[in-house]
DNA sequence: CCACATTTGTGAAAAGTTTCGCATAGCCAA
DNA sequence: TTGGCTATGCGAAACTTTTCACAAATGTGG
C-alpha cells in the first residue's frame, strides 16, 4: 500500500505495538498473529493490519508476523531505528526525574544537554549532565547536534523555551509544561499533559456515577 | 443538544480549552469568541462550538463566551469542579517528582497516599506523605477515600499495581509505566507514555527529511 | 424602535477512520 | 504435488468526527 498520508492515531498505535511486541519477545514469542497482538493492545485485528499496510507488507499469510522482524520494521518505518539526540529545558522536579530516567537511552533517545536560566542551577550536575544557561542553547544545539527538545519549565516560561529551541533550528519539541506554545510550521510540537488524562478519567467516573443515579435515559 | 455519547477527542479538547481559558483569564479577558479561543488552541471554531454543544449552551449569540463562566461550565461538565482524591503507586524518580508537583492540588487533585513495596522506601516521607506498603493499599483506599490511582512503577510491576488498585475498588487509573495493563471493564485506564510522543515527533521529523530528499511524489 | 453587525448553535455535507468480508498466498501433511 | 487450513492484505462498507453554511439570537447606534 505505502500511502502518503498516515493518520496520527496510526503512529500512536504503532508505538504501542512496539511496546507490546517487545513484551511478547521477552516472553519468548517468535511469531504472532494480528489477532493475538490485537487482543493484547485492545484494538481490532484489521486495525493492526491496516496500520501496518501504510508502510508495507510485513506479515506472512497463513502464519502471522515474525516478532523481531516486525519490531525492526515498525521502528524503521517510524524512524526510531537509531539514536536521537535530545535536550531538556527547565531543570525542576520533573526535569530532574526525566534526566535520570534510564529508559531514554534504552529506547533510542540520548539526553545530551540540560538547560535552565536559574543561576543557582547552572553548573549543577544531574545524572552526569551539567546544567547550562538557556541563553547558550543555540551554540550547544549546533555542537551537540540536538534534534529534539523537551520543555519542562513552569508554564509561563514554556513559550520562551520553545522560542530558543526553534531559533536553534530544532525541529521537534515535547512540551511537558501545562501551556500551549506556538512554533514555526516546520517544528513538530507534542504535548504531554497528565492533567488531560486526569480530567478524562475523572469525567469517565463522573459519567458512570451520573448514569447510575438516573436509570432512564434523560431526553432534551 | 446534550447528546449521550461524547467523543474522547472532545474530552481531551475540553481539558485544553480550560487550560487556555485560564491563561486568557489571567490576562484579564472577560469575554471571548469561539474564533479567538480556536486560534489559541489551533482548532476550528465550529469544533469548539460543537464540543460545547454536547453539554449545553454556554455562549451568548452575537457576543461570545464569558471566560469565567465558561471555565466553570466546562469544569462542571467534566466533573472536575471539585477535589479528587488520588494515590500514587511506585515511588521511583518519576513518582517522587509527581508527589512534589504542587500543581496537582491547584488543579483539583489531592495526592493523599504513596505506596511502594520496597522495604527501604516504606516509612520515608516525601513532600509530606509517608510511603506505605502496597499490600496495605486496600485498607488505605477505604479510609482515605482514594478515587484515582497513578501507577509509576517499573513496567513489570504495573499490572500488579493495577490489580491492587482494582481490588481496592478504585475506578480510575493513570498508568505512567511503559506497559499495557488490563483491568475490569468498570475501571477507566489512561496511559501516559512520553515515548509515544517522542516516537511521533521522531517520525514527523524523519518524514520531513525523507520528503526533502525525494522531491517528486513517489507512486505505488 | 429598528436596522445592522456580530457570533452562537446546529443540521447537513464532507472528510477521515475503523471494521468487514473475502480473495490471495503461504505452510504442512499426506 | 495436491488439498486443506490459516492468517494476511486490501477494497468496499459502515461508522465517526470535523467542517461548512446559515438561521436564530443578542447587543448597539442612530
Amino acid at each position: 500500500m505505502k500511502s502518503d498520508h498516515i493518520p496520527n492515531a496510526t503512529i500512536k498505535r504503532l508505538a504501542m505495538y512496539v511496546q507490546v511486541l517487545e513484551t511478547f519477545k521477552r516472553e519468548g514469542a517468535q511469531v504472532l498473529s494480528s489477532e493475538r497482538l490485537a487482543r493484547a493492545c485492545n484494538v481490532n485485528p484489521s486495525q493492526i493490519r491496516k496500520d501496518l499496510a501504510y508502510f508495507g507488507e510485513f506479515g506472512v499469510r497463513g502464519v502471522g508476523y515474525h516478532v523481531q522482524d516486525l519490531i525492526t520494521s515498525i521502528k524503521h518505518s517510524l524512524g526510531v531505528n537509531r539514536m536521537w539526540r535530545a535536550a531538556l529545558v527547565g531543570v525542576g522536579n520533573l526535569g530532574r526525574a526525566l534526566l535520570c530516567h534510564q529508559d531514554f537511552k534504552h529506547r533510542g533517545f540520548d539526553m545530551v544537554a540540560a538547560f535552565d536560566c536559574d543561576p543557582f542551577k547552572i553548573g549543577e550536575e544531574i545524572c552526569g549532565l551539567e546544567v547550562v544557561c538557556t541563553r547558550r542553547l543555540k551554540e550547544a544545539a549546533k555542537t551537540l547536534h540536538i534534534e529534539i527538545g523537551l520543555i519542562t519549565t513552569p508554564p509561563d516560561r514554556a513559550q520562551r523555551a520553545a522560542n530558543f529551541l526553534a531559533d536553534a533550528g530544532i525541529k521537534g519539541i515535547i512540551n511537558f509544561a501545562p501551556a500551549r506554545i506556538t512554533a514555526p510550521d516546520d517544528v513538530h510540537v507534542e504535548y504531554v499533559d497528565f492533567f488531560h488524562h486526569l480530567y478524562s478519567v475523572a469525567f469517565s467516573i463522573t459519567l458512570d456515577s451520573r448514569q447510575d443515579n438516573l436509570p432512564g435515559v434523560d431526553k432534551s
